[in-house]
DNA sequence: ATCACATTAGAATTTAATTCTAGAATATGC
DNA sequence: GCATATTCTAGAATTAAATTCTAATGTGAT
């Protein structure tokens, strides 16, 4: 099934079995807390073969944040083409964050609370690239609103901020646990600001 | 100089030492990655004094932790109580935030990028009476603003997602790296955004 | 069947965190 | 000014975790 030299079928399913063991860890202890061992006995492998797929703790890390933020952005820019105004991107900007916070909060809770990974420099360039290809595509689909004067002109590194900023920050709140409001309920207020925030008036 | 069985006067040095050696650590090669080993050479104490000051690596991060919180809080709460509209006080919850990251970036860059720290039980406690006791102030400072219609009235835990949220996120883009426009010049744009965003119209 | 290579396993090693014991410093009561 | 209670400092000893290494096994190609 499968040429000299490569992979065998097996392969991608046991990595996911580790990755989705190795989130479960985090969530309930936290990156920092969980062990190598933790993550060996819920995903039922060996230490040999958690580190010759990723390599220690941090590659699962890794390989889990640059999933998950994959998952996040496409999603994104899927939702985004089929909007027809200014007006509608933003607002999807946001509810498209919600909702894929609320349907994984696990995912979530890990991208968010997890600024202290330390990638490799493969990882950290695969990244970059990731992020230059999403925000060149969401940039590209926003220019023209700001050209035809509809939204505010402003320093392009602010965009993101003023209108992610607040549903991001909320969601971390929720995600902790110190609000019990969901998000569903508060997505709308953000939605709203967030197009007020830049709007051409 | 001092009573029997309380700390001598060297003792709140000699924890600063540590603290400022930590945070450089810290700040190097990020909380996970650093080693007490380290915090101790920069320190120049041993083991046994750190450990009898902190209690380890957490402890540490811990005080830190909460010695900057406290002083951000405590700064906001000053140019607060100087502030007479709706409109100055959302602009200096913003641009107070954005002059205190400017100047403590390591201590800023700590506090923003550590929700990976454990802290202990009683230290948790701390922390929760320090943003009761903070945002039960923030609150009632702004409240009559919002009875008086000056300001929206929103779902209330989405008012410091809305105003402090894009400059969080935009000092978090800064403080990484990501971006060159300091603070300073795009704070402006984050107060004028902030307010736009709660103002009654 | 046999080869090349990916994969798995777990023992051995290395490295870091934490505990523990003992001694030095400090301020006070007498 | 000496006895004493207590804090503080030091670093060796211990424990726990991360990482490396060697060998064995599985898999598909030829």
């Amino acid at each position: 099934m499968s040429r000299r030299g490569q992979p065998n079928v097996s392969t991608p399913e046991r990595r996911q079995v580790i990755l989705a063991a190795a989130l479960a860890c985090f969530d309930e202890f936290g990156v920092a807390a969980t062990t190598v061992d933790q993550i060996r006995d819920q995903a039922r492998c060996s230490i040999g073969s958690l580190y010759h797929h990723f390599g220690g703790k941090e590659g699962v890390a890794s390989a889990l944040f640059i999933e998950g933020i994959s998952d996040l952005n496409a999603g994104l820019l899927l939702r985004l083409e089929a909007c027809a105004s200014a007006e509608e991107g933003v607002r999807t900007v946001v509810l498209h964050y919600a909702d894929w916070v609320s349907r994984q909060p696990q995912l979530a809770r890990f991208l968010l609370h997890s600024r202290e990974i330390h990638f490799a420099p493969e990882a950290k360039s695969e990244l970059k690239a990731i992020y230059q290809r999403h925000f060149g595509a969401v940039f590209s689909w926003f220019g023209r609103f700001v050209l035809r004067g509809e939204m505010k002109q402003l320093p392009p590194e602010t965009y993101i901020p003023i209108i992610s900023g607040p549903i991001e920050d909320y969601a971390r709140l929720w995600l902790s646990g110190r609000t019990r409001t969901p998000l569903a309920e508060v997505a709308e207020v953000f939605a709203e600001a967030a197009w007020n925030a830049v709007r051409a008036r």
